[in-house]
DNA sequence: CCTATTGTATTATGTAGTTAATACAACATA
DNA sequence: TATGTTGTATTAACTACATAATACAATAGG
């Protein structure tokens, strides 16, 4: 399970790896029944502490994606699974129109932010060549 | 002049403002020697603290994007305005990073992706024209 | 049965961001 | 000159996030 954080970015740490958890879920990576890493081994392996791993799982948990089994660890739900496309489409469009108001802002016109944007997407799926979505 | 706050969002609204401002200085939106609204005032139509905007402003200066004219107001610098459309670019860049990264982690393909932006980049341009006299 | 592992709870500390309420200093301008 | 506007400074309080250091409770699994 692959989760990168970002500290310059204003976004808290447990929410962000709340959200990329979810994602994973949504997207079918991360499949029922599948066990998250121990609090204390994913907190070590993102240089966080574990509180706030605790908090992050007890979010999820919340919302259902995530059940604890005391000492056994935490697991993903069935019910937490069948997020579909539409689902997914819906967060990427915040993401998107916060994209487009930023270029607007700055005077990029479409067509600038597209052709970035295919570079971007050069750059980055020559450096990490292996999964490229399939779906 | 227009800034967006998102509250949601986890970033800064002091952040937000320094950003929003340097992107439209970057821009040519926002032009050397123009004057921007009075801290008090401009706390007022965020509904902020003046003490955000205060902070805002001294960043801004620190920056060498603005200056402030002891009591008569604060004004873009001549040398804040210069930059281009590569600084831009590169600021973008960072977005479209994290938005490539998102739709990965979804097994959202690009072209999926490009559908979506195309979209919102219709719905938004047609809403925009409507309400133009905004903040 | 033991014990290591797992999640939980608690208490304390520190930092950042924001709001609030004033008070002050400088000076443009009427 | 008198005044109002502007930026500045200060102090206090509150919230959210994160770290730290332990201690505890439950039980899976040997």
């Amino acid at each position: 399970m692959q989760i990168h954080i970002n500290t310059r970015d204003g976004v808290p740490i447990y929410l962000q790896v709340v959200n990329q958890i979810k994602y994973q879920v949504a997207a079918g990576r991360l499949e029922a029944g599948e066990e998250l890493p121990p609090i204390r081994t994913l907190a070590e392996r993102l240089v966080v502490n574990p509180n706030t791993i605790a908090r992050a799982y007890r979010e999820l948990e919340l919302a259902g994606i995530v059940e604890k089994r005391r000492t056994a660890g935490t697991y993903i739900t069935d019910q937490g699974s069948p997020l579909a496309r539409r689902e997914r489409l819906k967060i990427l469009t915040e993401r998107i129109d916060q994209l487009l108001a930023e270029s607007d802002q700055m005077s990029v016109t479409l067509d600038e932010l597209l052709k970035l944007l295919h570079q971007r997407y050069s750059v980055i799926t020559a450096t990490h060549k292996m999964d490229i979505a399939h779906d």
